[in-house]
DNA sequence: TATGAATGAGCATTCATTCAT
DNA sequence: GATGAATGAATGCTCATTCAT
């Protein structure tokens, strides 16, 4: 087997571990067991756990734009564009790591790596959804609208959503994730702000 | 030095490491290093980690509801009622352990303590939140609004915001929460939200 | 309350513990609850945990001879003598600490005060024995019968019998000792060597 | 070194200190140290403490019916077949761990494992016995003898002589033991309990 | 006398990491 | 490449003992 075939697979099941036990839960035990690989050889192919874990979170970035870019060209209207794409996300994030969950268990040791790749994430999302709004709803919404803060502020209500799924959610990791409900939370709120935002000062 | 006045110095200092290390990277060596006790002489004052950890979170929920109804006097017109009100929530958690944020470290031996906490806080937090919207809103809002929906989906709002900021933060802790900052957010979305409410269906 | 009537206490509720839990098992703390008195407090009483169990060997072998002594007086004809008092070994070592029972128990640092106490308890009980044997039972038995020798038999299948109880037992402590099980067996091995020895060689 | 090796060098140290300080007093590093193995290497071989006490125990009870069914057929006459079982079992007891002396230090934790493997033991050694009596000793004895009863007791004062032994001897580990003596204690007892047994009633 | 407080030493167990083969 | 073997450093917890009050 090659080395990239190999890496890959170690990263899957690091994915795997990761996103269902957090970064400290994991033991390399744990990812060498579903790669069938004895712990030790995990050190041919990656320095140490925390390497593991970074090229996991800097692959998945890739992975996370690229599907960005794939769900853009099939989204129609304004608002449905919106909850599409916010509804995504959550199947997104039930099958890789989320790193906004990771980040609030992680130590000092990892804050700063943390906040970097979260803060890319966000601003990548948030562009996006910028682009949305500014090609089909500018011209319904009230002078002097920020598009920027609005989609700035529509990811964070869909974070929002997501962290009180999980808070309610039976096994903390999203993976029996109520999809009908948060669609039903984002179908009542999306309009409301739009419309908000359409409406007088 | 008193029994009590020790085991306050307790937990404070495990509402401390707590709060920045999570759960289970706080060691009792941690705690005791603080309170300038040897990691044994915990015991003294409480059965074991667990112990500490419990009774913080509800010391700090009994805390948190007195703050409630007191913060709930002083409060003037609907909007501003609101915003406040989800404002206090941040200076409270910055303070505080946030459960939200200890609970994605969970692991599942204690997530059905974190998710009893946690839901108990938002159920209060949103009955109180309806309370207000009952009271202040009801004639303004469209017909057959459901108050305590909204008020769902304003703690949601909130908790969103909380969670951005915290990743944005420097040190991941909100040590150095930027609230001016959340008070412009809120006061941008949270009109949005209620004028949307108000409109046409 | 007096130093002496303290210390009985004490020993009292250390005979408890030890008897039920064992000597290593057994903490200050288990004994200081039972007597109302603080663990550091026993420290005024005893040396350390060691002193009190020392003290309450002897004064227990003390009894024990005192003990023997009394019930000699009202046993009547030879086998039932014996049997009889085989038989209040068990009701004694039930309520006492058996020192056979912590001996196996006891690590090297004991092992000499614990062999003495033994071997001491046993002398004596033998030599007891043998002076039923010596009063009643002589003319009985073949020529050339050594009294002490058969005498310290009937020891030694009586702690057979104890030891297998104790094995047999549900909680390891003799504290449902079946008595009536056990008055069977001795009644039926007694004569059966009585007879023996009676027999012709 | 191979796995099983380590695993039987393991074993056999924890052999060594569990019939020496009891289960309770021996520590992963007694045992390590012995192996010349950090404690921690233990684990690579064991899952924890109790496994590697276990495995002893059953592997020296299938030694042990081994090695009765072996002897068994190297015995000559009744009287001279049960001295000479009584005697091996001595023998034998001496170079492992007598779970009869660990069950007085067991705590309810393992009492049941304990209770379970020492009346398994009993139990064969009680129903060879009784087939040795069956065999050649069925016509010599009265009327109605059970000879299950009369092997029980066998045991009985086998054991009971063990226990005397142990305490008698110096280091309380039978390390020592007077084979001798008692070879003379088990030849003077057992013909005079067969003799009873043949007797009138 | 009595005790609350404090602690050192110890124990079973876990885990990331190293290394010889 | 792969791995079995080994380990140091932690971690939660227990307990006999000391000491100031």
């Amino acid at each position: 087997m090659e080395q990239t075939e190999r890496k890959n697979e170690i990263l899957a099941a690091a994915k795997d571990c990761f996103s269902r036990f957090g970064y400290e839960k994991t033991t390399l035990d744990d990812i060498g067991k579903i790669v069938g690989l004895n712990k030790a050889s995990l050190y041919h192919y990656y320095k140490n756990k925390e390497a593991i874990f970074k090229e996991l979170i800097y692959l998945q970035a890739e992975d996370f734009i690229v599907s960005l870019t794939s769900k853009m060209k099939t989204m129609p209207t304004c608002d449905e564009k919106i909850i599409f794409y916010l509804l995504s996300r959550f199947t997104y994030f039930k099958n890789t790591i989320d790193i906004n969950k990771l980040s609030d268990e992680s130590t000092q040791k990892f804050a700063s790596l943390f906040r970097e790749l979260i803060l890319f994430f966000r601003t990548k999302e948030v562009s996006f959804l910028k682009t949305i709004l500014d090609d089909h709803c500018r011209g319904n919404l009230s002078d002097g609208s920020d598009t920027g803060k609005i989609a700035d502020m529509l990811i964070t209500v869909s974070d929002g959503i997501k962290h009180k799924t999980l808070a309610e959610s039976e096994n903390c990791f999203m993976e029996k994730t109520d999809f009908p409900k948060i669609k039903a939370e984002l179908e009542f709120i999306i309009p409301v702000i739009l419309r908000g935002l359409k409406g007088p000062k």
